[in-house]
This record gives C-alpha cells, sequence and structure tokens, in this order.
DNA sequence: ACCTGAACACCGTTCAAGT
DNA sequence: ACCTGAACACCGTTCAAGT
C-alpha cells in the first residue's frame, strides 16, 4: 500500500510531539515511515509546507461556536483557552504555529475565529486585526515560556501545578480589558 | 593578531544584519573571519552562547532612564520604542533575543528594565513578571511580523511608510490600558 | 594560548532510474 | 503513480596535533 500525506503528516505530528522540533527531520520522517527521503517528496513540497500541515493538525480539534450561551468576551477567553490547551502539550508548538501563521495564515483556521470573536465583542473592525495580533503574541508567547521552563525541570520535574496557567489567564483579561470589552 | 571573541560577535550581527539566521552558520563566520571552524570553539563554547551575545548586542545601545520629566507611563513606552527600534533593521533579530532571552535572561539588561519601570507605573509587584512578559511578547511579535511583511516586499519592496509603527504604539497603548496605569 | 586539519554524525533537496 | 539510490551542498561540534 502506497504511502500518503496523512501518513507523513501523522508521523511528523508523533515526532513533534515526542521529541520537539529538533529532532523533526525530513529522513528521520523516512526512517520512521521505512521509506528513502526521496520518497517523502512526492508527497509534500518541502519541510516548511509539511509544517504548515502539522500545525493545522494541532489546531484542528478546536470546535468554532463552544457556548452559545456565554458573552461575547467569555467566547474569545474560550477560544483563546482552547488554543493554549491544544499547543501546551506538544512542544515547540508554538515556533511551529508562528511558522505556519506566516506562510499560510488561511490554513490554520481557528486563529481566524479570534478576530471574528473579537469583533463581535465589539472591537472595531479597524482594529480587530491587530487585537488578534496582540492576543496571539500573547498566546503563543504564554505556550513558548511554560515549555522553556518545563525544558529546565526536565525528567526531575517537580509536577507543579501548571504556574503558566494564572499568567496565561491573567494576560487574556488584562488584554480585553486594555480593548474596553 | 589573535581572533577575539568580541571580532567573533562582530562577525556573527553583520552576517545577522545582512543576511538573515539563516546564514548565521559557525561556518560562514569562520570563512569570514578567515580562520577555520574549530578556532571559533575556543572562543565561544558554542553556536547559541554566540547568539546570546548576539542579543546583548543589539540591545546594548539603549539607555536606561531616556527621559527624567516623563511620566512613569511615558518612560515604559519610551523604553518599548526604544526595544522595537533596535531590533526592527535586523532579520531575526526577535527569535534570537527569544532564544537568548530564554537561555539567559540576566544578560538582556534593557528587557530587566522594563518590569522596574512597569513597577514604577503602579504595576503590584506580583505582576510585574507578567506584566512585563505581555508587553515584550507584543513587542517581539510585532518585530517579527512586520519583518515577515517585508521579506515578501523583497526587493521590489513599495518604500511604504512603516505600516507597523501605528499597530506596535497601538499595542502598547491597549496593553498599559488593561493593566491599569 | 591559540589555531589547523580532519573527522563524526548529521541536515534539506533534487533527480535519473526503476517498478 | 510512486519510490529507490545516490548525489550535492551544506550543518554543529570535537579533538589530536601543531606553533
Amino acid at each position: 500500500m502506497a504511502l500518503t500525506r496523512e501518513q507523513v503528516v501523522d508521523a511528523a505530528v508523533g515526532v513533534l510531539a515526542g521529541f520537539g522540533l529538533a529532532d523533526l527531520s525530513m529522513r528521520r520522517l523516512a526512517r520512521e515511515l521505512d521509506v528513502q527521503v526521496g520518497a517523502l517528496y512526492w508527497h509534500v513540497k518541502n519541510k516548511q509546507e509539511l509544517l504548515v500541515d502539522v500545525a493545522a493538525r494541532l489546531l484542528g480539534g478546536i470546535e468554532h461556536l463552544p457556548d452559545a450561551a456565554a458573552t461575547p468576551r467569555e467566547a474569545v477567553t474560550s477560544l483563546a483557552t482552547a488554543i493554549r490547551a491544544a499547543l501546551a502539550p506538544v512542544p515547540d508548538s508554538a515556533e511551529v504555529v508562528q511558522l505556519a501563521q506566516t506562510m499560510q495564515p488561511a490554513a490554520l483556521e481557528p486563529l481566524t475565529w479570534l478576530r471574528e470573536l473579537l469583533e463581535e465583542a465589539g472591537v472595531a473592525p479597524q482594529r480587530s486585526a491587530w487585537a488578534r495580533h496582540l492576543l496571539l503574541n500573547h498566546i503563543l508567547g504564554s505556550v513558548a515560556a511554560q515549555q522553556d521552563r518545563s525544558r529546565l525541570e526536565a525528567v526531575g520535574g517537580t509536577g507543579g501545578p501548571d504556574l503558566g496557567t494564572d499568567a496565561f489567564a491573567w494576560g487574556v483579561e488584562t488584554i480585553l480589558d486594555g480593548l474596553g470589552i
């Protein structure tokens, strides 16, 4: 049975989740899939394009319209939290999303919803693109900072109660306060 | 005359400013300095340590206490703007600073001043570390976004009036508003 | 003290040739 | 259509040996 692009992305997500971006090489992927390196280039144009698919997969499980009952502001908070939760367990996920966002912004749907929700919550259309960036920088920065910390703890981790969550939630509230919504 | 660590850092900053992080390899540096690669490793422990020095150099020209006459809030804005101005012309500088910040936070003095100024402006000491991160993520995110845009324009650039500046200033004000200072 | 030469163990990408 | 084999042009790091 022939290799599929799906399988290549699966393997890439697996290596990223298990070992981080430094170990995610095309050659490692080929080994994992029992093919030669060149075979991968029939299914993906290059590594960057593959990473866009990886980012999309990481964010793929996020649902739109989480709570019809919530206030518009709570809807923003809820989506931001869902994005963070999806990225937090995967090492270097913030870097991968940032890259994908730069190369193909439209490929990461949940990140575009952020702008819509901000407008529904009262942010002016002229400001919503900037506001989305502000929020996204906070989300990705929080994820990266938390993962850097856990890298230092290494295996002898303290197993603490996820201190990053408080800082993250506070940051979201601070931004929304600043937006006056 | 023997090679110095200073010269290695100089060369690294030069390659980064001129060609970006992708071209900043130890081998390229050795070529530029007319030595063998191994020679570099007598002056720096590894590439990461060198990049910390590069980041420190990029931020090294920033002065503390810019305006004694300014309000505390203006002092924060002024420092944030100075940091952005120092990084904006150097490709991939945000990535390099983020790496350095992770590896040796104390090595980047101007970034530590940000916290002090925020406290002087009225941010509670328990919140000032989080607030600094929020602001820093905005600064670095703005720099990266602007450089990504100018990468797409490439050589045939429109030469527009630096649209990123407005978004940056607005973001700083929004964060400070959210902090209630 | 400072550097060379050479090696080790990797990379991403391409492409003729096979099936 | 899909993959192999092999090459091209690179990496970061180490280290005996030279001066």
